[in-house]
DNA sequence: GCCGTTTTCGGCCCGACTGTTTTCAGTCG
């Protein structure tokens, strides 16, 4: 039993009771307990008695019981019964923006409509917008949902296809029959989404490993299954290619596999032009067919002239020439990060208190940590009012006597609508440092968001605008803004950038980070955490930074806690 | 369905926005 089905379960129970009309506070009761399930540690939850389960905080008796019987029979009664009276298709309609609960129930109750194509048919045949409580409006905007929907569909969030990859990885370590294990791929790329992940291996016995490979518990389907290539369907619908190589070949092949296809079409080119033939198998003499290298990736660069491109470039935007020319940034990584700027607390929305959140920061070796809680008008993730500003304050004072972690005092204040920001200058004045972003009133046209976030920008308190343009991948599109504007504005009012960690923002995204820094904009990586585990979502936002070229002294969370200090009294 | 030292029953988060509706329901955060 893994803490992730269990999970699902429970926020499946939440969704089909929304659909039915449940009481909220039910609905958010199971919520919780999926949010409190899924923070444990793995295997811990097999052991727990039904008096230690109903110990986790939001789980009680009712869905301790649940859990239990869930271990032991292996479903779950109330689930089973739940989903017989409404099918649990229906809650991929929730995936599409403006459809929620009440319209699925209408639509399923008068066209018994479960599936997303005939939702589709249905929309654009004018049949939707004569049920009540819809229009032609409402039609048109289902419309648009699922294509955009369908746009990121059949795409993992890098963070899901990085943390399966990782289990399958462990699982095929196991097998003696393995000699090495690569990732390649666009998860080795490090793109914010993943259609297939790519495991290359080398093995004496690829038949023995491909039958080991078939049976890794996660697999739903086998795809395909040969000699070298196998293609795998797990469970929670990511398709796994394993690709059995030779010793000799393994550099050639990561090379091959990483792709990007673009970034290899140009190395190909290149390779041809040099007098070599570059192929999976390794880099050959064109005229006489002798191979020169194969078995390691830094050689084929080397041999065709090229520095060692790291993968999460290879996109063929520059990184070629700059490997020629020996200008290749040397790009930030994990361990230069000094500190977390932005992070939720009990405060406002988040699910961690202060000391929790240094404990964790303590196993990331930190020297700073800044909680930004939400700001007054935010009042659904209970924004803080100036007087709790000012608790909040002396919280930090007396923690910041007690460890050795130095816990700043910012705030992720509102950009209201009209740019003005959501605290009065005294209160702003409080802070350590101002972060500033928007959480409602998105569908602005590209002029009012743009002039909305530069007027919010000039306010003299602003230290950094997190995740600049809200989009949620695969949710919500980003505000059509003036991206050059934007990044004019940062340079001319020194306001930093996020790169906002969080796995379904990743804002900016790589490409507006690579263009931004041309501009000479200068950037934040925080994760947005609002539990203990997001703070380690970090590394996707590292991952952001290197695709964007970034380097260390880009990035000033890079910094000493006395260069911080100056830099945010400056 | 969970929670709790003022409560074991009665709270639990609600405001902005949109589209439908002529006074409000649903969605989103």
């Amino acid at each position: 039993m893994k803490n992730e089905d269990i999970a699902t379960i429970l926020q499946n129970i939440a969704d089909l009771l929304e659909i039915k009309g449940e009481n909220y506070f039910k609905i958010r009761a199971y919520r919780m307990a999926a949010e409190s399930i899924a923070e444990l540690q793995e295997d811990y939850l097999n052991k727990m008695s039904q008096v230690a389960l109903e110990e986790l905080p939001h789980v009680g008796s009712a869905i301790a019981k649940k859990i239990t019987e869930y271990r032991e029979t292996g479903a779950i009664k109330y689930y089973e019964t739940l989903k017989k009276e409404i099918p649990i298709e229906l809650l991929q309609f929730l995936k599409i923006p403006s459809i929620g609960p009440k319209k699925i129930a209408t639509i399923y109750e008068h066209l018994g409509i479960t599936t997303i194509s005939e939702l589709q048919n249905a929309a654009e045949q004018g049949k939707l917008q004569d049920l009540e409580g819809f229009g032609k409006i409402t039609e048109m905007n289902i419309l648009r949902g699922i294509r955009f929907t369908q746009k990121t569909q059949g795409r993992a969030l890098l963070v899901h296809a990085d943390e399966t990859a990782q289990r399958y990885v462990n699982y095929l370590a196991s097998s003696p029959l393995i000699e090495s294990c690569s990732i390649a791929g666009s998860l080795r790329r490090m793109k914010e989404t993943i259609g297939d992940i790519d495991i290359l291996i080398t093995s004496r016995e690829p038949a023995t490993i491909m039958d080991y490979f078939v049976s890794y518990p996660e697999v739903n389907q086998i795809l395909a299954k040969g000699q070298t290539k196998t293609t795998v369907l797990l469970d929670n619908h990511i398709q796994v290619d394993l690709r059995v190589v030779q010793n000799e070949s393994m550099g050639a092949a990561l090379q091959y596999f990483t792709g990007s296809k673009e970034h290899n079409v140009a190395i190909r080119s290149r390779a041809l032009k040099k007098g070599y033939k570059l192929n999976e198998y390794g880099l050959y003499n064109k005229k006489n067919d002798h191979i020169i290298t194969g078995a390691n990736e830094e050689d084929i660069y080397r041999q065709i002239g090229l520095d060692y491109i790291p993968s999460e470039l290879r996109e063929n935007r520059g990184e070629i020439e700059a490997a020629e020319n020996h200008t290749l940034p040397n790009l930030i990584q994990q361990k230069d990060i000094q500190g977390d700027l932005h992070i939720h607390s009990t405060w406002s929305d988040g699910m961690h208190t202060i000391p929790d959140i240094i404990k964790q920061v303590e196993t990331l070796g930190y020297s700073y940590v800044g909680i930004t809680d939400h700001s007054q008008s935010l009042r659904i993730a209970k924004g803080l009012l100036p007087r709790q500003v000012e608790q909040k304050i002396n919280e930090i004072q007396s923690i910041n006597t007690e460890t050795n972690i130095q816990v700043l005092c910012g705030t992720e204040c509102d950009i209201l609508k009209d740019g003005t920001l959501d605290y009065p200058d005294h209160i702003l004045e409080l802070f350590d440092y101002v972060i500033i972003g928007i959480h409602m009133g998105f569908s602005m046209n590209k002029e009012d968001a743009t002039n909305r976030i530069l007027k919010a920008m000039e306010h003299p308190s602003v230290t950094l605008l997190a995740h600049p343009t809200c989009r949620m991948i695969g949710h919500r599109e980003p505000l059509p803004l003036d991206m050059t504007a934007l990044f004019q504005k940062a340079v001319d009012t020194n306001t930093a950038l996020e790169i906002n960690s969080f796995p379904d923002r990743l804002d900016l995204t790589d490409y507006h980070v690579k263009q931004a820094k041309e501009y000479g904009v200068r950037f934040f990586i925080d994760t947005d955490a609002h539990a203990p585990h997001h703070l380690h979502y970090i590394k996707y936002g590292i991952a952001t930074a290197r695709r964007g070229w970034l380097e260390k002294k880009d990035v000033i969370n890079t910094s000493t806690p006395k260069k911080l200090e100056r830099y945010l009294s400056s």
